[in-house]
RNA sequence: GCGGGUGUAGCUCAGUUGGUUAGAGCGCUGGCCUGUCACGCCAGAGGCCGCGGGUUCGAGUCCCGUCACUCGCGCCA
């Protein structure tokens, strides 16, 4: 027999009644009577029940023996009586009677149990990552994910993707994350940068002639946390294409994405196709270009409403769209006639503090003499017309609820989709039976106004092909926009994946064309210099043909995050590090012998003090 | 960098207007129990109330500072 098994803890049946049996696994759970000891079995495959009878001279051992040491015992499977089979278990109609007992690690005082599904503290979740992985739920994600990352394989793979490893240590890009650098030895005070993504090696790849690429490809961001961005490290399905427009990419990655999402939605909707949302529609619907379709209704501008103070009783809303700003309304369904007043001050408050707005106004409405009528400041006052017209516009009815987010534009947009998010969120009103609702986020501006620095820069990607008007090139397009107003008003091939508001990826069709590129660069200030040093590899390739080329990049953590159902990208990591950026359990970042940095030619210094 | 929340037993949490010896469940240890499967019953051990200062006759509780964790903002082409 094995020195350890002859099946797995999930393995036996009632067929292996009556054959002996060996198996290992960690000790579950255990339950002492006066005539039976009860061990729960796990491996990675299952729970068995092992049953030692006091007769037997390991008695004492295996009564003793802690939670979570590893065994090996062998023994007879028997059938169980009817009524003790266990229907939970696969595993439940037999059980094995321990002939022998061998204990073959120990283990000590757990700092975290093992057993059941209880929320614990991520600290110790993450310096006890081995214990936390043998929990249920856990486990699980992990298997999706490799499940899922095999899939996206495949799928790619059967669309005529070729899988490309791109180097690790490279080049520092000075556009986007910070950049992780890694000292090198042999070039004393030079460093490679780790890449935030492969993005000029895929376009290079095109270059090349290979057509069709794809890479899980590991990426690093030196920037802070989120609860669904893991600090440091992620991968995404890198994806590149030649010879393809926008809609070719949208046709190969759809169906991988919804093929992915079916196969793994276990009864949650998957809808195709996935609809098309202008980034500008994006922004005055959902306040986001990530937007929640699940979430049943949508934002209003009623800046038009609040422009006469003389109709309307309400000044600071006057003021703020007078002087250019917006009122964006959200809509609260139902909630005059759910919620307490409780409820709308908590949402003010939630503005102000987490939002760092100076505040989110909202009006109760109600039916009053066949009217429907507010008493809250905002529309208290207003022209019985002019509320009416109002209402109408939003189709809100007496019981419902609504807020309004003002300021500058994209403020009061920002805040209007926060608030549009959290009031579903906490009304109960996001569609969960709608399962996962994707769409495309199409036509991304070119550039945006940088307010810091008072001038046009790039707003996504600055390889992005900007869009041309049939017969026109891009060049015309650029060449034409001689005012901040016009270059503001660039689109490009640029677009985004979104799944029940989260960002799953963006991509673009690219600017393969050199003179192109001096010039996008050129517009959003930067002289053919930067483009030539910081972006060497690429703009010389494209002076030696390059083919017309774009792709996507979807984010593998956040895909099985979606379809694991949680909202914590950790718990689809296997050794995530904390929101400080450290490794708990490796002890990383830390300190390095001097000998090692003398070698690098580093010195390091105490941090500043703090004022 | 900024803001919110949390910090009490190994773990999850309760702890009143400041008042005697800080509690419960799970886990752990010992005992009991004719078959359990979240077994049950009895007993026991286990606490720098995150840390430092302050107010007070008296602080887990109030004040100031600080640290850690976490959520969000900034940031994330």
């Amino acid at each position: 027999m094995h020195a350890f098994r002859s099946h797995t803890c999930g393995e036996l049946r009632a067929s292996d009644v009556g054959s002996t049996a060996k198996l290992s696994g960690w000790v579950h759970r255990k339950r002492e009577h006066a005539n039976a000891l009860f061990i729960d079995l796990r491996d990675h495959y299952g729970i068995s029940q092992v049953v030692v009878y006091p007769n037997e001279d390991f008695y004492e051992t295996a009564k003793r023996c802690p939670s979570e040491s590893v065994i090996t015992v062998t023994g007879e499977i028997l059938a169980r009586d009817a009524e003790a089979v266990n229907a939970e278990l696969a595993t439940g109609e037999v059980e094995l009677r321990a002939q022998t007992f061998l204990i073959e690690s120990q283990a000590d005082p757990l700092p975290l149990p093992v057993f059941g599904e209880q929320d614990y503290p991520e600290e110790i979740r993450l310096k006890h990552r081995y214990l936390d992985l043998r929990r249920e739920t856990l486990h699980n994600n992990i298997i999706l994910r490799g499940r899922v990352i095999n899939s996206l394989r495949s799928r790619m793979i059967a669309q005529g993707f070729t899988e490309f490893q791109t180097p690790i240590l490279t080049a520092s890009s000075p556009e986007g994350a910070r950049d992780f650098l890694v000292p090198s030895r042999l070039n004393p005070g030079k460093f490679y940068a780790l890449p935030q993504a492969p993005q000029q090696f895929k376009q290079l790849l095109m270059v090349a002639g290979f057509d069709r690429y794809f890479q899980i490809a590991p990426c690093f961001r030196d920037e802070d946390a989120r609860a669904d961005r893991s600090p440091g490290e992620f991968y995404q399905l890198d994806v590149e294409m030649s010879f393809v427009t926008q809609e070719d990419v949208f046709q190969a990655i759809e169906p991988v994405m919804a093929g992915v999402f079916e196969e793994f939605a276990e009864g949650r909707k998957v809808q195709t196709p996935f609809p098309r949302i202008p980034y500008k529609e994006s922004m005055e619907k959902y306040g986001s270009d990530k937007p929640d379709l699940r979430i049943p209704f949508e934002l209003t501008d009623v800046s038009e409403f609040f422009t006469d103070e003389s109709k309307t009783g309400f000044g600071i809303f006057a003021k703020i769209t007078n002087g250019g700003g917006k009122v964006i309304a959200v809509p609260a369904p139902g909630a005059t006639d759910s919620q307490s007043r409780k409820f709308f001050d908590s949402m003010d408050k939630w503005a102000k503090k987490e939002m760092q707005a100076p505040g989110l106004g909202y009006a109760r409405l109600r039916e009053e003499d066949g009217a429907v009528v507010s008493q809250d400041p905002a529309l208290k006052n207003f022209e019985p017309k002019l509320l009416a017209a109002l209402l109408d516009k939003m189709g809100l009815k007496a019981g419902d609820g609504v807020f309004f987010s003002a300021g500058k534009k994209s403020a009061a947009y920002k805040l209007a989709g926060a608030a549009r998010n959290k009031v579903a969120a906490d009304l109960g009103l996001i569609d969960e039976d709608a399962g996962f609702k994707f769409c495309w986020v199409v036509d991304y501006p070119m550039y945006e106004w940088d307010e810091d620095n008072k001038k046009v820069d790039f707003s996504h990607n600055p390889f992005s092909m900007p869009q041309a008007p049939e017969g026109k090139t891009a060049m015309d397009v650029l060449l034409e926009a001689d005012t901040d107003e016009k270059k503001l008003d660039i689109l490009a091939y640029q677009y985004d994946i979104v799944c029940n508001g989260i960002e799953l990826s963006s991509g673009a069709i690219r600017n393969h064309k050199a003179d192109v590129m001096y010039k996008a660069f050129e517009i959003a200030g930067y002289g053919p210099e930067v483009v030539d040093d910081k972006f060497a590899g690429m703009i010389n390739a494209f002076k030696f043909g390059a083919p017309p080329h774009g792709g996507i990049a979807p984010g593998v953590d956040r895909m099985v995050m979606l379809l694991a159902g949680t909202d914590t990208i950790r718990d689809v990591i296997l050794f995530p590090m904390n929101g400080n950026a450290q490794d708990l359990m490796m002890n990383a970042p830390a300190e390095v012998d001097q000998s090692a940095l003398k070698e690098l030619n580093i010195k390091t210094v105490a941090p500043a003090p703090k004022d």
